[in-house]
DNA sequence: ATATATAATTATGAATTCATAATTACGTCA
DNA sequence: TGACGTAATTATGAATTCATAATTATATAT
């Protein structure tokens, strides 16, 4: 099916805005540091112009911050800025459970499944990094299953922003507790598709998570 | 307090932004119509670069759409997207009620009676044009009240799509009588601070807005 | 005439250039 | 020494240029 299509090489922008991304979420870039434009350009080995257009993307996407005459500026990500981004990202994360309970097929539960009990395993045995890999595929999973793509753009997004704090160094072990318990609870609602019942326990899930992200920010103390 | 600010000459690409969304929103750049970059540039009296940066971000907010060297497109407006859109749009737009109820002050909802008691006499009237505008402002007002800029950001992109379609000629009276009702249970909702409640009726406000939307989106046959 | 091949034209993507704003380095004076 | 003013440097925003892809126009053959 795949030779019939037309050949798009995609513009370098891009490609750019892909590999910026990932510097910012990774943390490569930390928050608050001047985006070292020529050094990226150099790097990327490509001028100016494309790099640029780039960031202007970065910049809606709340990434970065323009400063006019001053350039780019990785975004610093404050208690308040979080504080808008929890509720509204509750509100999509909510809107994924349901849509998915509507839509989802048994290989998705599934496979669904099989992450889940991957993800105990890690957390049996505290492996904090794959724990985080297999819990972000479930979300990931769900949000598939939703079925809606301008959702699954707009959480993303979102979802880039939280995972930039490294919140999880501030797990409490009795925190990670209950985080499980409550991906069992997911886990029920969705094999049952109990849309509304899943909804509500995401939204919960994501407060928790929130109070955890919400410590890290305090233990760090980074202001805007 | 302005004396105090640091004078920032917004950027070209900024200006180009507000006025190419316009241009698309208020229909003067139809759906599917191909942008002309090299006449708006002339228009508004700026290089190919700018407005370039412009289209970027346009494509990024759905828009335009680039299709890699042939230049940048106004979207179409499919009846597969807006099924995409207004589930999101109306979990957004619950939210926004729900925290408006925490936030609101008494002279917010003062204004938003006095707008809602203007939007009636244009119904009366049957003055579509202010009975719309009307109807836009007190969603923005609630919005506003809801004090969260994440909120308002994404609420306001997925808005501006469904501004797009031209549906209000499809509002049959029936439609328009029952949408003046579900505001009137709108107002004492937020007059009463009931959040759950106002999220509920904003939901199903937005529900049956689609089905107008969906009509029109039949009677003028669209295709992607 | 219609289809195909080739040339001319135009538009696009990206690099480069250029004017100006911001920053840094340096020198002067209290 | 440090506060201030000025010159040199650098970075930024935007215009321009340039190579290439896409489109249109023209010519040729069937």
């Amino acid at each position: 099916m795949n030779a019939s299509e037309s050949i798009t090489r995609p513009s370098l922008h891009i490609e750019l805005l892909g590999r910026l991304r990932d510097l910012i979420i990774e943390g490569v870039l930390p928050p608050g540091t001047k985006v070292p434009e020529r050094e990226l350009c150099e790097r990327y080995g490509v001028s100016r112009t494309p790099m640029r257009e780039a960031l202007k993307v970065l910049a809606v996407d709340g990434l970065v911050w323009l400063e006019p005459n001053r350039g780019a500026w990785v975004s610093k990500i404050t208690i308040e800025d979080l504080e808008e981004v929890f509720p509204v990202m509750g509100a999509l994360e909510a809107l994924s459970g349901e849509l998915a309970c509507e839509h989802i097929t048994d290989d998705q539960v599934n496979a669904i499944r099989k992450l889940h009990l991957g993800m105990v395993e890690h957390y049996k045995s505290r492996d904090l990094a794959q724990y985080f890999q297999a819990n972000q595929a479930i979300h990931e999973a769900i949000l598939e299953a939703a079925n809606n793509a301008e959702l699954t753009t707009m959480y993303r997004s979102l979802a880039a922003r939280v995972r930039r704090t490294r919140y999880l160094a501030n797990m409490t072990d009795e925190r990670w507790k209950s985080a499980v318990k409550e991906h069992e609870q997911i886990l029920h609602a969705l094999e049952n598709r109990r849309g509304a019942e899943l909804a509500q326990i995401l939204r919960q899930h994501l407060k928790s998570k929130f109070e955890t992200v919400r410590s890290w920010l305090n233990s760090n103390e980074r202001g805007k």
